[in-house]
DNA sequence: TTGCGCCAGATTGTCGACAAAATGAGCAGA
DNA sequence: TCTGCTCATTTTGTCGACAATCTGGCGCAA
């Protein structure tokens, strides 16, 4: 799992991953508004807990907040994505290139796997498309993983890109992309 | 100024400025320890908000917090700069190849004022470094608004850069690059 | 009827107090 | 002297109450 377990947290904390989740996975709508008082009492703690997570979501961007009038879920409009998208691409094109200097043979060998087993699974059932979708992220991961570059790993794997990947997903006419991203993925994998 | 001017802030929003402020000039110094008490004290304000401070600086990592035992001022260690470097080049590069696809004659002008400008300072006064830091900053970030991606504009103005570039600056040998750093400037907007 | 101001309810912002956990000093025993 | 335990102090985490601000609806006058 890319979002790190929670082990020894505060309050605050699983608010914050709690919300974190909720955001990412969609059962928060972009936009929407965040009561604290009603949150606060779904999560059951107090309200001081409640609002230090939203400061940290409006840190990490994932809310948006406007003084006196209450914080909401960001949304991210068409020019968003595609600047988003536009940024990722750089990254990710640069964490290839540096992880091809920087994996060791078992790793690449490793990621030869993931795509077999990625490929049994769409085979199988045409792939249940989240399944799909995991397994993408894991090869994109394991990619970053590669560069040895914390500061990229943090980037990437960000809730803010997880967002991204969730719009993909909902607006998604891409279940039928499977096939072809695949063959992508073990080009790059040969190149490497 | 790149860090916006707060207008109608709450405490906690003044003190989280306050305290980015506090954290990129290097007058708090990386590792030292943030006390709750002291600082909502010194800032004239109860804990609370300074908390809610604290969290937000966490969730834009300029802090670091470990559950009991207080919040940090994060640490850039050697690999972590090089890492947070190359994401640099490769971001920059990105922005400096759309900018050149994007942005106006009447833009481009702009920014070779802005080095004549520049390169007088240089001359007169063999450029007191700081002045010279936000020349360069200015230049930057001109060139990263010219890419039109906002994405973009965030993750290079954000706080953690800003860090980077202290770092530079507080490990600085390098006065005696303004020259060859001003013609490398020179290049890159003709190039465009 | 329509527009304006005003009031009540709801929501956010702030504070102080208390509980829980960590820190460090001092002391007893090996 | 050194090690490990205990306890007081400090610091962090949480809560509830109160103040400030906003929202929406109501009534009043033009």
């Amino acid at each position: 799992m890319l979002i790190n377990a929670p082990q020894q947290d505060t309050l605050a904390d699983k608010a914050t991953h709690r919300l974190a989740q909720s955001i990412v996975t969609g059962e928060l709508a972009q936009g929407q508004k965040l009561n604290e008082s009603e949150l606060a009492e779904r999560f059951g703690m107090g309200r001081g807990p409640l609002r230090e997570a939203l400061r940290h979501l409006e840190g990490m961007r994932l809310v948006t907040r406007i003084p006196n009038a209450g914080v909401r879920v960001v949304v991210l409009d068409r020019k968003t994505l595609s600047d988003l998208y536009a940024v990722r691409e750089a990254l990710e094109g640069m964490a290839c290139r540096i992880a091809a200097t920087q994996m060791s043979d078992d790793e690449i060998e490793q990621l030869r796997k993931l795509l077999d087993v990625h490929e049994a699974q769409i085979r199988k059932q045409g792939g249940k498309v989240y399944a799909q979708k995991e397994g993408d992220l894991d090869f994109h991961y394991q990619i970053v993983r590669g560069s040895r570059n914390q500061m990229l790993m943090d980037l990437l794997g960000s809730e803010q890109y997880q967002l991204l990947r969730m719009c993909r997903y909902r607006t998604s006419r891409n279940a039928e992309r499977t096939g072809p991203a695949l063959q992508q993925h073990r080009q790059i994998v040969e190149a490497l």
